[in-house]
RNA sequence: GCCGUGGUGGUGUAGUUUGGCAGCAUGUGGGACUGUGGAUCCCUUGGCUCGGGUUCAAAUCCCGACCACGGCCCCA
């Protein structure tokens, strides 16, 4: 028996009703915010991946030479991906160009719950519009996105990456230095850091205040008022104050985030409990293109498991028709009422077995159809069929004309 | 990569401590039932993750691998 590789999974009907559910609710909402989808290739040049997020992750990518000698990675994220898109082919597009992508991306780490080898992203890359504005749109799309899920149980962080910044290089640290400071305040080893790079208890009052205090810190600076532009915008799209929290400690991992960052947990996941992040950043260098961007990326198998601890299911509706037709003669007349009805965009399905009424009837039922179409001898001689509503258990004949529009009137759509 | 827990029909489980006929439920297929589903009953199907070791005998004990899970590291 060959199983499945490791950190893989297989994806059974019910599943893959409830994460289609799911995606169209995602892919809805940011196309109802104006974005335009694409997709860029499962592999790409490893080099495309190592310049964005430098070599040490080279580890954890799936690479390999193909026939050819090509080095070649599955890609491990799209953002690259997008951009190097937009830098080939897009560049000419008006701005703000605004485009999401939904599908798997790879990488090599050891699975747990939540992460996966092979695992789906759902995110949106907002290009050539650096202004307040687009931050707080692509934020508030996010938040949207997930919120119509009907998830519930999640936190918001926001901060603004060069208000750090600002004060770290005015006290002289090196990039490196800075670097380092960050992680550690991301790991909450805030007096760790303070220890060892000799920090004075502001930068610690600095990073825990509420926001409103930052101002008497550090004076109104201008990253501040950004971040302050920003938050205001959000409650223009209904993302108030009590839906987020503005927090100095979060911290991107990677250099090319410059700005404003955001990072969506759902907590009751545990250990790999963030299900979005994103925020601003620019991959000009790498494309030779100076471009600022905005985006998020949603850990779509996160989303989905958290939603199942949230018990937010997605009931599949009883829909369709199920015909089964009694005695050999019938055949015929029933395959014209199984054309008819798929013909009208009716899903409808016929027994292919031959079985007895009973088990027929069963089939339908756990096939969630909403009807059964009884066809025998008595209804092919009135011209009639028995239709028998699943749910209720009552049936009635009515004239075969009648049909279509007797299950035609509610949800039966495929 | 590190530490820990676990793995029994498709699914859920009993059995593992103390080695001795792998049991139950559910599901699949068929039947009771060729003019009526969700009920009931009968039959059938199907399993000890893999490999080695100890033993008269291993699901059970030992070692290793694989896989899953909890956490660390990492997290684009």
């Amino acid at each position: 028996m060959i199983e499945r590789p490791r950190g893989t999974r297989d994806f059974g009907p019910e599943q893959m009703e409830v994460r289609r559910k799911i995606e169209n609710i995602l892919r809805d909402k940011t196309k109802n915010f104006g974005y335009q989808e694409v997709l860029t290739p499962t592999f790409e040049h490893t080099e495309l991946f190592l310049e964005k997020s430098g070599p040490s992750i080279e580890e954890e990518i799936y690479s390999f030479k193909d026939k050819g000698g090509r080095d070649i990675a599955l890609r491990p994220e799209f953002t690259a991906s997008v951009m190097r898109m937009y830098a080939e082919s897009l560049k000419a597009e008006s701005k703000p160009l605004k485009l999401f992508y939904f599908g798997p991306a790879f990488r090599y780490e050891r699975p747990q719950s939540g992460r996966y080898r092979e695992f789906w992203h759902f995110g949106t890359e907002l290009i050539g519009a650096d202004t307040a504005r687009a931050d707080a749109e692509n934020i508030a799309l996010a938040y949207r996105c997930l919120k119509e899920t009907g998830l519930d149980d999640i936190t918001m962080r926001i901060s603004h990456l060069q208000i750090l910044e600002d004060y770290l290089d005015d006290k002289g640290f090196s990039r490196d230095e800075r670097e380092e400071i960050y992680h550690m305040i991301d790991k909450e080893e805030t007096e760790k850091a303070l220890d060892k790079f000799d920090l004075s208890e502001d930068f610690k009052e600095l990073i825990e205040s509420p926001f409103e205090d930052i101002p008497d810190l550090i004076g109104e600076t201008s990253s501040y008022k950004y971040l302050k532009d920003v938050t205001d915008i959000l409650s223009l799209y209904g993302v108030e104050k009590e839906d987020y929290e503005i927090d100095l400690k979060t911290v991107r991992g990677l250099d090319y985030y410059t700005g404003v960052v955001f990072e969506i947990e759902a907590e009751r996941l545990g250990a790999e409990k963030q299900i979005c992040g994103g925020g601003d950043y620019n991959l000009g260098d790498i494309f030779g293109t100076d471009i600022s961007s905005k985006g998020f990326a949603i850990g779509f198998d996160r989303l989905v498991l958290a939603l199942d601890k949230e018990e937010i299911s997605f009931e599949k509706s009883r829909n369709g028709c199920y015909i089964v037709p009694i005695g050999e003669e019938v055949i015929p007349y029933a395959y014209d009422i199984l054309n008819e009805l798929r013909e009208d965009d009716i899903k409808t399905d016929i027994d292919l077995k031959g079985r007895s009424i009973g088990k027929a009837l069963g089939y339908a039922d756990k096939g969630d159809f909403r009807y059964s179409i009884l066809v025998g001898e008595d209804e092919l001689e009135e011209g009639e069929v028995t239709l028998k509503d699943m749910t209720s258990g009552e049936q009635e004949s009515i004239k075969r004309e009648e049909l279509l529009g007797a299950v035609g009137t509610d949800e039966t759509e495929s």
